[in-house]
DNA sequence: ACCAATTTAGCACGATCGTTCGTTCTTTTG
DNA sequence: CAAAAGAACGAACGATCGTGCTAAATTGGT
């Protein structure tokens, strides 16, 4: 593995991390450069820009959710095992990849709100396909009989995001420590229909 | 009225409206000068610091939240309608109040989720307090039969503000036509069990 | 061990940020 | 109308931002 890569990957490592913790505007390059042991220019050149480094780092925190939330499911269960699986470690899961902060995802939404830009068009991308998984998710458990029949994948889904966001400003913001408890019963309630069947 | 004050109620105005396009770090001194035609030493004078001036913004904005979307519940039946009624504002109220943007208020969440602050602290108890407000409505409708009496209404306020917040990321970051749609399923599905006197 | 290529440092630039200061203009008061 | 008070201006500050350059250092291949 040549040497840039490795640095590369050391840089991204930590702008991922500091964009969990600060967003991806406290992006900034001088704190990153310290962070990594780097003088700013030197760390630029990997990138070239700073749109480009922010965008390699939404890239990399990509890899990061797939392999520690949605990966797993493999092994699960069909139907509402599985989306309970990935609901529970997309609850944990800066923690689980190692981050000190909140979902960078999240955190990163409130900084491209106007505008346009081609992170704001990557990461609506993220949040659209990570709906599309969990409609899927829904219309598999509605098929194996542990959701209703009568189930609107698309407001169901919907309503899941809701109940993670809703996490996400609980336990970040108003520190809360009943966040976590909140955000099961929620699932619970969501689903509560499970085993509808007779 | 002095002169001094009418102009600071012409900054604040301006600068809720800011706000509520690009969030309280959006809140430059120069943009917001320019914006109300006034150099940005002349402005920062009527309030000394850039905290005072988001401080005062976040009062300003909290004075007209109050005015409409709580105080109109007023003149509203008890129970579930009035908590319906202040839903339904809730949802629009950025529009109502003549704010080109979004919730000033959610928009303020992700820049101050690190750190502490005066400006922090103020907003996770205006949360807190109008989530005490949501309550003490989901309280009333329980004693009106409204809602079953089971109802832990800590945790129905918990997924109201979710699905809130859910619509304000809908609406605003992923510019959905169907977020309102969504929200108002959402609290028809969350407030199913109305009225289940036999 | 040497050479070529890549990687990092160093320095400086224009812009913008919040902040401060002294001055000038306008409003209010006696 | 004159004097005191308040409001707005204009210029400048130190700091930090992202971004270019060029030169030095380090790496990997032969």
């Amino acid at each position: 593995m040549a040497k840039g890569a490795r640095t590369r990957a050391t840089i991204l490592r930590a702008a991922v991390e500091t964009a969990s913790l600060g967003g991806f505007v406290g992006l900034n390059l001088q704190p990153l450069a310290d962070r990594v042991g780097m003088t700013k220019s030197g760390l630029y050149a990997h990138f070239g820009s700073k749109e480009a480094l922010q965008l390699a780092t939404l890239e990399y925190a990509t890899e990061l959710f797939q392999s520690t939330v949605v990966m797993p499911a493999k092994t699960e269960a069909a139907g509402l095992p599985r989306l309970a699986g990935i609901y529970e470690r997309w609850l944990g899961w800066p923690a689980n990849a190692g981050l000190s902060g909140q979902c960078p995802f999240f955190a990163a939404v409130v900084e491209f709100d106007d505008g346009e830009g081609p992170l704001r068009e990557r990461l609506t991308r993220l949040f659209r396909d990570f709906r599309g998984v969990i409609e899927q998710l829904a219309a598999s458990a509605m098929r194996h009989g542990h959701l209703p029949g009568s189930t609107d994948v698309a407001q169901f889904a919907h309503e899941l995001l809701a109940l993670r966001y809703a996490h996400h400003w609980a336990a970040g913001f108003m520190r809360e420590p009943a966040a976590l408890q909140r955000a099961r019963t929620g699932f619970a309630r969501l689903t509560a229909s499970v085993d509808q069947r007779p």
